[in-house]
DNA sequence: GTTCTCACA
DNA sequence: TGTGAGAA
């Protein structure tokens, strides 16, 4: 059944979702849209929107391509709704923890960082630069200690 | 403006 | 996971 017969070009996706022409044809070659041809133009139905739509959300959150690819194709799978949102959930649930993970991972690369950051200024802050508290620095550097 | 292919990071 | 360049 026609749900709709309006159609978009791809510089005016490009226009709306910010993305590049070199995108979408690259989407479309990975299989993550499929849109029809007017002749060799591609012409994008809502469908193709709603799949870019929840494509550019999921690339946001992290995930890959192929992930993201699997949870669209699902849909138009047996039981596709329910199970879409069952793919949905486990992506979503793994992604969440690896995230957490490189927050933490982050917290400590900051702190780090800004130790090293204390640390220089105060090299910096005397007029000659203090011989033994570099040398204890840079050890401290190339020991990991910081 | 849009298409495709080849190369490249 | 895309981009750049070149040709049509």
């Amino acid at each position: 059944m026609p749900q709709s017969d309006t159609y978009w070009t791809i510089g005016e996706l490009v226009k709306e979702f910010d993305v590049t022409a070199r995108a979408l044809r690259f989407y479309e070659a990975k299989g993550l849209l499929a849109p029809k041809r007017e002749g060799t133009v591609r012409r994008y139905n809502s469908r193709d929107r709603v799949r870019l739509n929840l494509l550019l959300r999921g690339k946001r959150i992290g995930l890959s391509l192929n992930e993201l690819k699997g949870i669209l194709d699902a849909y138009d799978l047996e039981g596709g709704r329910r199970f879409q949102l069952e793919i949905a959930l486990s992506k979503f649930r793994t992604q969440t923890e690896i995230l957490e993970n490189q927050k933490v991972d982050l917290e400590i690369v900051l702190e780090t960082l800004k130790t090293f950051t204390k640390r220089v200024e105060e090299l910096l802050t005397a007029s000659d630069i203090d011989d033994e508290a570099y040398r204890i620095f840079m050890g401290e550097l190339t020991h990991g200690k910081l």
